[in-house]
DNA sequence: GACTAACGTTTTTTT
DNA sequence: AACGTTAGTC
């Protein structure tokens, strides 16, 4: 049992953690106080007391945290230990107890899991087919309802609008129809299991009896009732997250597991983490002082350990020109003067929209930066694409990826027949694949688009027996597939630029990598599926690796730490932003700027503009109602005036001495 | 069924 | 301003 930590090494909150080992506990690990080192010790030291391994259950939310989680643990105990355990997200969780039971439910095993864009496409269509009420429903609206009422642990088709209810239930009816489940309905479909089955309960108990979450802030009704099923007595369970860092209200994530948490489990153990290794003295002043403004918190104090530092800036911009030009400039006279990397400088923003002007003052300084968050790989078109003809390999009655890529490349089976294939397919009981291979069914369309079925339906059968033989190299029957439609050269025919061209070209080489890779340790094709559906960033290349200054929004930014940060726009309507206040959120919007100024180490800057561009209008704007809320000990307000005014431009000049002579002529 | 033109939209983001 | 969506045309 080689785990290596001591308790020298933690302090006096820290050690309480990893000693209470039995029973219900709650962490309050506020910002940089060493929460996740604290969890890694508490669970070196469950082995030391001789709990296994694989009793032991880490969940996390994202998959990102998950394997965070994983290193570190991975770095503090014996390899075969940490294989042992089991540390994923609440979703992966569920996907291991429906493989073995949603037949209890009525799916099959072999049940397929609906990304966005699935979900998107399919709710297109049945706000089609039911048409009427109004008219500009979009899919995301109705999506977004089911998904809030599931997660409430409200039955959709009980929804208050009639036209939403009926959606919903024509929604679950089409997803059972092909045997689908989506993001939501793992959790549902979980927890239903092991609450109604005590047999499955049991079993998942008995093999889990050390349960731990992270960032406990961010889970919602749904996942909390999950747990309650997962976690049975004794309840030895640790849930691990800070209130004040609960920013992801506006999905579903509920503070009031961790406000009310007694209410769930009796008698906790409560715990707080206050002293903080991370910020100056000033940066966490002035934190504390924003964050008292919230009303029903788990009161808690950042202890420094860091004694001054430099005091809090508040700069006031002209506009968000001048804010760019700024901050590139502070940065490049910081890397030079005080020899610091440009890994070492951030800058947070509320909405993306704000990065753009930011991307280009640093580019024309030549000031290295990478963008964080952007677009996810998953949701990329050609990524979606071949993952659809993957999953059609496996089971090519999922109707949604082969409606996906039914005519993706052209190949002659254009909308219209679609709909009749869909329309048939209905009507039989069949899936749509079905429909396709039925002559009763091609009969009835016309001889062009027939052909292009019946050539369709035999290149994805080719492919399905290549597959057979094939059985441990799906990589190259779907390498091979990809290359016979020539979908390469069609994605390629609808690129505008050459770059895209390229990044296209290497997310489809990706995909098949990660597939070769996935075969390669003796994984199913299936259980890469599953893996690609819950997945939402590439695992591997963009660890991080990118180097540079980092552009990043402030949601983005919670878990990481910056020794320099610039944090923007700290106007009202952008932060607190304009929704939030007709919300009546305003209090996320607090943690959120709170978030921000603790990830800074060293140096902050916050920075307001009196003008901005917006969609392409110029804006006015007044600064954030939460400066005032900042405690002035440790703040220096300035301007760009006083700090980049010294030298004024030559415009700036003309126009200074023009208005003198002006005044001087009309003496 | 593919292409173009007008149109409307624009917080945060994960599974 | 910029992007995606949709409606209309060939």
């Amino acid at each position: 049992m080689a785990s290596s930590f001591s308790f020298d090494s933690l302090n006096q909150a820290q050690r309480q953690a990893v000693s209470a080992l039995d029973g219900p506990v709650m962490l309050l690990a506020g910002a940089g106080t060493g929460k996740t080192r604290t969890v890694t010790c508490r669970i070196a030291h469950m082995l030391e007391k001789r709990i296994s391994p694989s009793e032991i259950l880490a969940v996390t939310f994202t998959n990102k945290a998950a394997s965070e989680m994983r290193e570190r643990i991975a770095g503090m105990v014996s390899k075969k230990a940490a294989a042992e355990m089991t540390v994923c997200t609440f979703h992966s969780l569920c996907v291991r107890i429906l493989r073995g039971g949603i037949d209890k439910l009525g799916y099959k095993q072999n049940f397929s899991i609906c990304s966005h864009s699935d979900q998107v496409g399919l709710m297109k269509q049945l706000l089609v087919r039911k048409g009427g009420s109004d008219e500009k429903v979009k899919p995301d609206t109705v999506l977004g309802a089911i998904s809030k009422a599931k997660n409430k642990g409200i039955d959709p088709s009980t929804l208050e609008d009639d036209y939403f209810a009926n959606l919903a239930v024509a929604y679950q009816n089409e997803l059972r129809a092909q045997n689908a489940v989506d993001f939501d309905d793992l959790l549902l479909f979980g927890e239903k299991i092991l609450r109604e089955h005590a047999d499955v309960r049991e079993m998942f108990r008995q093999r889990f009896t050390r349960v731990t979450v992270d960032e406990f802030q961010d889970t919602n009704a749904l996942q909390m009732q999950l747990l309650q099923q997962l976690v049975g007595p004794p309840y030895h369970v640790c849930v691990v997250g800070d209130d004040d860092q609960s920013i992801y209200g506006w999905r579903g994530a509920e503070v009031a597991n961790i406000l009310e948490f007694e209410r769930f489990f009796a008698n906790p153990k409560i715990i707080r983490l206050e002293e903080n290794y991370r910020s100056t003295h000033a940066v966490l002043h002035t934190a504390n002082s924003l964050i008292q403004h919230n009303r029903g918190r788990r009161e808690k104090i950042l202890r420094p350990t860091r004694k001054g530092g430099d005091p809090v800036r508040i700069v006031a911009m002209p506009g968000d020109d001048e804010e760019a030009e700024f901050i590139a400039e502070e940065i490049l006279a910081g890397k030079s003067a005080v020899g610091r990397q440009w890994e070492d400088f951030a800058v947070l923003f509320r909405t993306n929209g704000q990065s753009r002007k930011l991307e280009l003052a640093l580019r024309e300084r030549k000031i290295p930066y990478r963008m964080v968050g952007a677009q996810s790989f998953y949701d990329r078109r050609e990524v979606r694409d071949v993952l659809a003809y993957a999953q059609l390999l496996v089971s090519p009655d999922a109707d949604v990826p082969l409606l996906r890529i039914l005519n993706a490349p052209n190949r002659g089976i254009g909308q219209s027949t679609a709909v009749l294939a869909t329309n048939w397919s209905r009507e039989h009981h069949e899936s749509v694949w079905q429909a396709l291979c039925d002559p009763h069914f091609t009969d009835t369309i016309g001889p062009k688009s027939r052909h292009a079925i019946e050539s369709f339906v035999a290149l994805i059968a080719r492919a399905k027996n290549r597959l057979e033989i094939a059985r441990d190299n799906p990589a190259e029957v779907l390498h091979g597939l990809i290359k016979e439609i020539e979908y390469l050269q069609w994605i390629e025919r609808g690129c505008k630029t050459e770059n895209e061209r390229q990044q296209r070209g290497e997310g489809i080489q990706s995909v098949i990598d990660s597939l070769r890779a996935h075969a390669l340790k003796g994984k199913t094709l299936q259980s890469f599926l599953d893996h690609s559906a819950l997945a939402s960033e590439r695992d591997d290349d963009d660890l991080e690796k990118k180097q540079g200054a980092t552009l990043i929004t402030l949601h983005a930014s919670k878990g990481l730490e910056f020794p320099i940060v610039f944090l923007v726009g700290l106007e009202e309507g952008y932060l607190p932003h304009t929704r939030s206040i007709a919300e009546g959120t305003k209090d996320e919007e607090r943690r959120l700027l709170y978030v921000g100024i603790t990830r800074a180490q060293d140096q902050l800057t916050m920075s307001y503009c009196s003008k901005r561009l917006k969609w392409g209008q110029e804006t006015a704007c007044q600064p954030s109602s939460f400066i005032g809320e900042l405690d002035e000990e440790h703040l220096e307000h300035t301007s760009y005036d006083d700090i980049l005014g010294a030298e004024p431009s030559t415009d700036e000049l003309d126009n200074f001495f023009g208005n003198l002579k002006g005044m001087l002529d009309g003496i």
